[in-house]
Order: C-alpha cells, then sequence, then structure tokens
DNA sequence: CCGTATCCGACGCGATACTG
DNA sequence: CAGTATCGCGTCGGATACGG
C-alpha cells in the first residue's frame, strides 16, 4: 500500500516515492516528469548526446542565438511543436544552465531568454554538426526517407 | 476486418497495411518496426539528428571506426546494449550508408562492418563533440546530475 | 502572454528465449 | 556466432483545456 505526503506518495511496497504530478495508476510520471532511468556519462560524446537530446532543443538553442528570445516568438518559429514541450525542454536547457530566463514583472507577462557563456560556446559545434547536414542534404534525406517506404509486393 | 497477405495484414476498416512482425492487438512495431510518423528534415541539423538518433549508434560508428568490426566485439565493447538493439542499430546505418556489412560464408557464421567513405566523413564532425563534451565534463556532468535528484522536503 | 494538468499514442530499448 | 520473436517498462511529446 501507500502512504499520503505533503510532496507525493509513498509506495511501501515497492520503497518508491511519488511525487505530486505522477500518474499513480500506471506508475508513471506523465506530466512534468523526472526519468527514472540514469544515462550514461562515459565520455564527452554521451554528455553531449544528454544535453541536446529533446526534439527541438538544438532548434530552440538556434533561434535564440539569432536572437528570437521570447516564448511566443520561438513557439513561431516552431509551429509543429506544441507549447508544453517547448516549455520543457526551455526549462530543461535553463537548468542545464545553456540558457538563462528573465522574466519582466509587467502584465501581460514577458519573458526573454538568453544564452549563458556556456551556452554559446556549444553555437560553432552545432555549426559544424549542421553544416555537414548541409553538404550532404540530398543524400541524408533519400536514405532517411528510404526506411519509410513501405514494402508491400503488391 | 482484415485479410492476410504474403507478406503481412491488411486492415480494411483503417487502410492500413501491417507488415509481419507488427504487434497486431496494440497496433504498434514492436520488433524490427517501422516508425509511422515522419521526422523533420528541413535543415542539416535535423538530418544529422535523424541519422545519431539511438542510444547507440554514435558508439558503434566509434568503435567500429577504431577498427572493431564484428558485432560480438562490438557487444562486448558495449556490454550495455542488448544484442536485438545493437542489430537493429546497425541495420540502419547500413541502410544510411554509413556503414557496410560483409558476410563471411562460414561456419560459425562471421559478420565483419566497416564505415563507408560517407561514414568516414562524419567521424571528425563526432570528433569536435565528443571535443566539447570532454572540455565540459565536470561541468556537463554535474547540471544534468541535478535532474535525478529528488527533491523531498522530509 | 505564459505556464500547468490530463490523457494518450508512438516509440526506444532491455530481458529473455529460441533458431540455424 | 549472428540474428529473430515476444513481452513489457519507461519515456517523449502532441492535443486539449484551464488558470494567473
Amino acid at each position: 500500500m501507500y502512504s499520503l505526503h505533503k510532496y507525493g506518495k509513498y509506495d511501501s511496497d515497492r520503497d518508491k516515492f511519488f511525487p505530486y504530478g505522477t500518474d499513480w495508476h500506471i506508475g508513471l510520471f506523465l506530466c512534468m516528469y523526472e526519468r527514472k532511468i540514469l544515462p550514461n556519462l562515459n565520455c564527452g560524446l554521451d554528455l553531449v548526446a544528454e544535453v541536446l537530446y529533446g526534439k527541438w532543443k538544438i532548434r530552440l538553442l538556434w533561434f535564440i542565438n539569432e536572437g528570437h528570445k521570447r516564448p511566443s516568438e520561438l513557439q513561431r518559429k516552431i509551429p509543429d511543436a506544441s507549447k508544453r514541450v517547448l516549455t520543457i525542454q526551455l526549462n530543461e536547457l535553463e537548468d542545464q544552465e545553456l540558457i538563462t530566463k528573465k522574466i519582466y514583472p509587467v502584465v501581460p507577462p514577458k519573458v526573454e531568454y538568453s544564452l549563458t557563456e556556456f551556452g554559446k560556446t556549444l553555437i560553432p559545434v552545432l555549426s559544424v554538426l549542421g553544416k555537414w547536414g548541409d553538404e550532404n542534404e540530398e543524400r541524408l534525406r533519400e536514405v532517411i526517407l528510404k526506411r519509410y517506404e513501405i514494402k508491400h509486393d503488391e
């Protein structure tokens, strides 16, 4: 069974603490979740992968670097992303000290993100990545799309 | 209802074809699955992200480049990965023309992977990534691990 | 304008057992 | 040794509705 705490629930059977926000019934963190599985952090490549992991993170860094700083603005530049996920990934980038957030105490609310000095060092690295992608654009598009063609036989 | 074909099942209700390997009951491709959702392929960064997406792909490229070519060898270098996923990701890298596979007709089976010329062009790019990760190793480890500390209040 | 909560489909991948 | 099949947990992220 479980007992209630101020900030969540404790499941004594599994000896686990589930903060609020947990979907208790299926035991997953669905909203503003925290991960349970530690990632690999052995080498530089692992560490980079970890901070860039997230569907829109690279794009967010890129656009913030280009001077698009407000959430609504970023939302407009990345219309395929939901507001929810942009918020989550911006928070993660902030936690990872790649960007900072400035909140203006006005109505309606105004928020601006900027790259930190640390975040700025990542930009040239992303450029190298993007350059390779651009140089091989056609070939990459081709081999990637190959996987999505269903091989019917009639 | 659905009808059987030589290479899968056709669901007329949904006008979809499900190749074998599909877990029919929950409608997912669980084993050797194919993705349903097209990724973004707008710019170089998207394309790179797509070929590197996969928990072990970078490491596989890295080790193959270092001369560890046989599946069992790669398995030993990456003990945390299951054989299943290594196979899947090696196949993907092969489909994406970053590596080639050579099968020797012997018993017991012998297989060797190598980087293609295309694949080799990716190595310096990965080096840049890894270098940034190595240079900022401590800071990265710190900010990443921050997220995994559970904030109890008692 | 900015953020949160709920619900849910899609997906990554480990564990395990099995084949040739 | 190399690969496939089955099962199931953990996670990402979209859709939608709501509150300050």
